[in-house]
DNA sequence: ATTAACGGTGCAACCGGTTGTACAACCGCG
DNA sequence: CGCGGTTGTACAACCGGTTGCACCGTTAAT
């Protein structure tokens, strides 16, 4: 049996089929004014009853532009399908793709090939613009875009802001999020906090401490500050760490809700309550927060609403805005390790 | 400032610069046989200096072919991402892809929102090609795509095969896993096995049972099947309920790594040694299999060679192949604990 | 010397839409 | 009755490539 490829109909057959021109024929699905009513409906009929549905390509070589976005990711698929951060980013830029007609493609730039290939596309035009998740400071990448002219929008901060007149910016206010978390602490009349922190090049750990700080000020000294991975390992030595110096404390700061989890393992193993004994506060609301016991206080990075602002900023600037530079709120969620 | 939007240099400026016409330019750019080398060479030259990149969506228009993939999924985002299973089978398409020219795009279809866009943007003729990785029997989707004549790729078997004169199909041997981890039991001298497989619908549990039992006949009775979720937790209890029996074994078969990490969990908590009282068989080769105690042997399934497979399958499709089905082959990976 | 064969190139059509502009039909007006 | 102004439609160009075919000049065969 050969396949039923029924080649699709062109807008040719439905002008043929209403009686009318093309133009007429596209000026009236596409809703123009300078249409009758009576001529719209005959063309909308014609569509339906051929069964008509536009060219992608000859629509995209009309109008300049192929409805799709490319979301740039240095890191390699399987660490980016693994971190809940990410995922959760994601799902929130296709979900607001989706309520329009264009699509997204995940483009990977972690080794040079993969590079070349994204640079290449992005000369062919592929996309109608970019929105890199981990930007960095001097990508190439970054300077093709530039270059190129495409609508971009960065996810994060870049220290010194190098592009910021060229590209649009959306980013979570981390040390408003140390805000939140600090204030809480104060509230509750926590004096000794220590800070476990995750890695000390993080820039959103730097504006995160900064937070802390602004509120705390003596009640967390420097010595009280600790730098770590990401895991609930490293929540773990890090209170082990705390403990062996034999100095009281009663509120722990975590920089992640992964974090969170090892200290709070660590703090009742060590015969201490949380939060009788000692407050702990997280980060990120993730997952894991409301599997704890107790159920982790944390300060909620607004992920999902950051991609749906990403997605709606490269649909304003391909038409035509004017880069922008949003910050997104951070939000306490009260549990109870508070 | 304005931006330096350069606008990209076409064909027929590329032409001008080596003084020839537009088809000499494109034909020699394409290696035409028909073009002199000297003439080749001197278009090439002009197209490097003029930093010439063929746009995408004239060519697309022109060729019929946008050069993207759909890779179809069912799931959410969100269970897609932290199931390794799917993003070891993704990364084995994007892997092979980028190879060519060819981009993925990941289009969802678990809401009737999604379908009917997916829908939309197959009768565009947005992609040249789908690869469905959780094909089920009477999706409209899979309707569609055959009506529409989109060279599709499913990733999985359907029972009954409606589609495999139309569709191309990849899947992995289960039963032959299932052979495989039984004889291995076999070999060990066990002779009273119990199976804890995954969910009772599920096509790939019902294909490695039939491998279990056709190597194992009576030495797998009916009273020691069990079927379960896939988690670790589901693999605890299991052994907790045939622990309950007060009977004799001296053998686990699981459906899944996660699940054998529980079962040798509740084994060692019930004294029993893995692998001098008892082997256990996992399924999978997950990350998690290394980290067990004993390191687990298991069944490889080889999810990245999947998705080369399926990716390349397409590819030829588009180029005109005929449908094909290509059964990927388990392997038994040897650890400690049988 | 005439012609067939052939390699190399250009013209023009085409892919399937959108859009600037010309034009025809109709209106009311002086 | 002829005019300008509106309204609705069609013609044709265009987006940026690819490709069938005609045509040119050259060489070899008759």
């Amino acid at each position: 049996m050969t396949q039923p490829v029924r080649t699709a109909p062109t807008l040719a057959e439905v002008a043929a089929a209403a009686g009318v021109s093309r133009s007429t024929a596209s000026r009236a699905l596409n809703d123009s004014p300078r249409i009758s009513e009576e001529t719209k409906k005959r063309v909308r009929a014609a569509a339906k009853k051929v069964n008509f549905v536009p060219n992608a390509r000859g629509r995209a070589l009309a109008v300049g532009r192929t409805e799709i976005i490319a979301v740039l990711v240095t890191e390699p698929l399987s660490e980016l399908f693994s971190d809940p951060t990410y995922s959760e980013f994601l799902s929130g830029i296709t979900e607001e793709l989706s309520e329009s007609s264009y699509l997204s493609v995940i483009l990977q730039a972690s080794s040079t090939h993969e590079r070349n290939r994204a640079r290449e596309h992005f000369e062919r035009r592929s996309f109608d613009a970019v929105i890199d998740v981990s930007p960095y400071k001097g990508s190439e990448l970054l300077e093709v875009l530039r270059e190129l002219g495409v609508p971009t929008v960065l996810c994060g901060q870049l220290e010194g802001h190098p592009y910021r007149d060229v590209f649009s910016t959306v980013y979570s206010d981390d040390e408003e999020g140390g805000h939140f978390a600090a204030l809480a602490m104060k509230k509750r009349g926590r004096k000794d906090i220590v800070a476990v922190l995750g890695p000390q090049d993080n820039p959103a750990v730097v504006d995160r401490l900064r937070g802390y700080r602004a509120v705390l000020g003596e009640d967390l000294p420097d010595a009280n500050v600790i730098y770590t991975g990401w895991n609930s390992g490293d929540g773990y030595q890090a209170i082990h760490q705390i403990l062996a110096r034999e100095m009281a404390f009663d509120g722990v700061l975590c920089g992640s809700d992964r974090i969170a989890a090892g200290v709070i393992t660590a703090l009742n193993e060590a015969g201490l309550s949380v939060p009788a004994d000692v407050s702990v506060v997280g980060f990120d609301d993730h997952e894991i927060a409301t599997r704890c016991v107790p159920a982790l206080t944390t300060v909620r990075q607004p992920l999902r609403e950051e991609g749906h602002m990403a997605a709606n900023i490269a649909l304003d600037m391909i038409k035509g805005a004017e880069p922008t530079t949003s910050v997104m709120h951070m939000q306490l969620i009260q549990r109870d390790s508070l």
